[in-house]
DNA sequence: CCTTGAAGCTGTAGCTACTACAGGTTTTAT
DNA sequence: ATAAAACCTGTAGTAGCTACAGCTTCAAGG
């Protein structure tokens, strides 16, 4: 019935998903990709599921989860059930996190957006830059 | 004429700083702060120079100036003269930096808030949001 | 002066999330 | 059969701290 599903190396895994093939592998050392099946030289072959679940990881870490919170991600999506209040509240402190360094960022970009401003146009002797880091509040 | 300057140990440095003790020494090890004057013991003493330098330093960083934009900065403070160009281009740099982080971040927060949004209220079999990171686009 | 507790010292290891070798083996294409 | 590409393991490096362990020094009270 079921032809037996193709095998891929790890280059192959990599370029169809854009992850390094270091990273695959450092994946596997942490415990977020299950070790493969080996060819008899020793070189890995992995099948769809691998690549749907490495998959799953990029998309986590793209939208900034940091990998213990795409293991527990990944635990809850194994555990078929009502995962749901458990996903949301990773989901929800991430996102808090999220916002902070937001936040931060914001604050950021404003004071230094001035303060080039202010530099701007100066062949000054001192650099008021330079003085605003000096000087304090 | 002039009173010797009030030296102050490593722990007053930090307590008006805000700056951790161990964080401290270690901008002395990468060459950030010049290596005090040293009681007989061994410990470390500061004048009020060390500790206008280290709050330039807490500020670049506060801005999110990368330790070697930081140095880069010092240096041309170090240096009198003008140097108003090359401060202002690592700081455009910088900016350019953060403002691309700060895109990223918010796409992840527009991303994350709409997951969420979905996820509450579900008490699904299936998670909303785990669905979403295991079904491309 | 002596003691004691706080504060300081050095050096090393750990953290996150990879990335980059070195030095070898296997696979694949010719 | 050979040669190049791909793969293997293991280790060390990146940023920017932080946290010990195991000791020494300093300052204040008695």
């Amino acid at each position: 019935m079921a032809v037996p599903p193709p095998l891929m190396a790890i280059g192959a895994l990599s370029r169809r998903t854009g992850c390094k093939i270091e990273t695959i592998r450092y994946y596997e050392r942490i415990g977020l990709l299950p070790a493969p099946a080996r060819s008899r030289g020793g070189h890995r072959h992995y099948g769809e599921g691998a690549l749907k679940r490495l998959d799953f990881i990029l998309r986590a870490r793209g939208l900034g989860f940091p990998l213990d919170s795409v293991r527990g991600l990944l635990d809850l999506a194994d555990g078929e059930g009502r995962s749901c209040a458990q996903v949301e509240r990773i989901a929800v402190r991430h996102l808090k996190d999220v916002r902070n360094k937001l936040a931060d960022i914001l604050v950021m970009e404003k004071v230094l957006a001035e303060m080039v401003a202010e530099c701007r146009g100066g062949t000054m002797p001192d650099c008021p830059l330079i003085e605003a880091l000096f000087n304090e509040d």
